[in-house]
DNA sequence: TTGAAAGCGCTAACAA
DNA sequence: TTGTTAGCGCTTTCAA
């Protein structure tokens, strides 16, 4: 499995090996004849240049760093799919890698793909600290965050207006003749559940209704977890007429608790989503829900990170997308 | 953003770089006390060991290629998430890649993947002749096919047994009552399915009933083709008492234009899909399927990549597993 | 237009 | 136990 190199290349057609790599590089400045010779001696060859030796000396490896909480959650898939593409478009190719959601695997990840000298890194954290906690390291490489918004700290994040979102949804609920609206699983320690739960309050507080809520009682948004957690709500038969999930696999649990309780979904609850996943639109489950722009959200991201690759003075930016509203026909009109 | 380097370290604690090397490779020929003192001097310093450089003497990069057909289903994102685990226990990253099915796009990915030196491949090919295909690069790094029984060519590959699958579907439904089954979308040009599309032939004819075969017109298997295919075939007012689907995503599709149609699954017609996505557990989903057992055939995929890894001679070995029968609620008993 | 040589950051053989 | 040195495969100056 030994490897032609560009010296096996030059002995065969008798010049240096430098020249063979002006050849390759697309060098002016080497006669079309020695090219074409050199060219061809390759191919017959099956020459494969050696990223990595290129790379030693060219400071650049053309491998973008994608560091998810969970490549198996739907969300982060399509994420994976569009950087991917996108990366290749531009000749960088992914190094993908899974915290679930632990900050320590996190870090380690991180240091990993610094060490492996990604040009960039695009990374879904798992929290709200994890920007302090890589404070060192983001300084060392190209760095965007991805779904949550930071706030005010000078790292680049691209997040969905989740606030706006919360508030889209509160008012498409009261829209439809809806007053009594439980807002269901909002998680502790996440800026992003942190946000919607503000921007259901505020629309509450607009629309003169009074807002209740559910909280998560576990860290993480599960179909399970918001299965276990809708069958205790549902068995202290609560007064409201919708149910605002916090995210798109709550609703999937609420879903599966309401079939199990003979609750049926529109027509004794509505319940709206948050996030729009694949399995939202699937055939029986077809979920209202707010849409995160996941095409958009991918593409401004790696505009982003691109960017900040090319000049690495460019300091950061904080990109805040709107949520679009989709319908389907978990949500009905009420009087 | 200038790295620190092995160097920089060296030149502050006041010794060699080759003996900062020993240190942090855990050679024994090293005093404790020197030791130390460079351990100390790399935290401080933020010192991360540059990889690229270490691969270039170690001729191993510690990085695995994933190349799938599209990380956006459900089935191949499983896939790569065991996959991504398995390659950190064992020290190694993942290089991941989409070949969005397309013959042109798998090979120069290949390529690049070469390019990049990984020092292994799991392949998810695009069709059966993927590895004819590839077969020159194959030489140059340890490859195991992934999902795709490619009969006796002489690669290792991992599949479940689909021929066993499809026989075990057809009895399952069979032993349900059902005498009027339907194999529904067998795709051409895909071994895997072939074998499927076998399995329920000859089962068929050792339980003594007509196979009936609804095919697929395209060449590949999203809902959307299971839906316009299932649309049509409801429209013919067909006469059989269960569909056998040749994969869950097809299923899904049924099941919208089943719901369409006024047609309910399981009272007016009993499915039965295959692959155990993830959406088939889904609630309102809740699909009863033959399971690839991905954890399983993952695990088993790496383990043989891994021997080709430390053994390149190793040959080639197919494994093929058994799948499983996974009973949820979308088949019915009948008279 | 081409060749020679240095060097990217590291490991490993050889010396001391 | 430590230092010196060669070299991994490539790009890129500098000379010719």
């Amino acid at each position: 499995m030994k490897n032609v190199t560009i010296k096996d290349v030059a002995n065969i057609v008798g010049v240096s090996y430098s020249t063979v790599s002006r050849a390759l590089s697309g060098s002016p400045e080497i006669s079309e004849e020695t090219r074409a010779r050199i060219v061809e001696v390759c191919r017959q060859m099956n020459y494969t240049p050696n990223t990595v030796a290129r790379a030693m000396v060219k400071k650049n490896t053309m491998l973008l760093g994608l560091i998810l909480t969970d490549i198996n959650n739907p969300f982060m898939s399509e994420l994976a799919y569009y950087v991917d593409r996108q990366a290749h478009e531009h000749g960088y190719n992914i190094l993908l890698s899974n915290s679930s959601k632990d900050k320590d695997q996190e870090r380690e990840i991180f240091e990993l793909m610094v060490g492996h000298q990604v040009d960039g890194i695009i990374l879904c954290p798992c929290g709200p600290e994890s920007s302090e906690a890589l404070t060192q390291l983001t300084k060392r490489v190209p760095t965007v965050f991805f779904g949550e918004n930071l706030r005010e700290i000078p790292e680049s994040y691209i997040s969905v207006d989740n606030f706006r979102g919360g508030e889209m949804g509160t008012e498409y609920l009261y829209g439809l003749g809806h007053r009594n609206i439980l807002y269901f699983g909002k998680r502790r320690n996440s800026t992003t559940h942190q946000l919607r739960a503000d921007g259901y309050e505020n629309a509450c507080k607009k629309l003169g209704i009074t807002p209740h809520y559910f909280n998560n009682t576990f860290n993480s948004t599960s179909i399970q977890n918001g299965y276990l957690m809708a069958k205790q709500l549902f068995s202290e038969k609560p007064e409201f007429t919708a149910i605002f999930a916090s995210t798109d696999t709550n609703a999937l649990g609420i879903m599966k608790a309401a079939e199990e309780a003979g609750i049926r979904i529109p027509e004794d609850i509505s319940l709206l989503g948050f996030d729009n996943i694949r399995d939202a639109s699937l055939p029986r489950i077809d979920l209202t829900t707010i849409e995160q722009p996941m095409k958009l959200l991918s593409s401004v991201a790696m505009d982003c990170l691109f960017q900040k690759i090319q000049n690495e003075q460019s300091g950061y930016s904080h990109r805040i997308l709107y949520p679009n509203l989709v319908e389907r026909s978990s949500c009905r009109k009420i009087d």
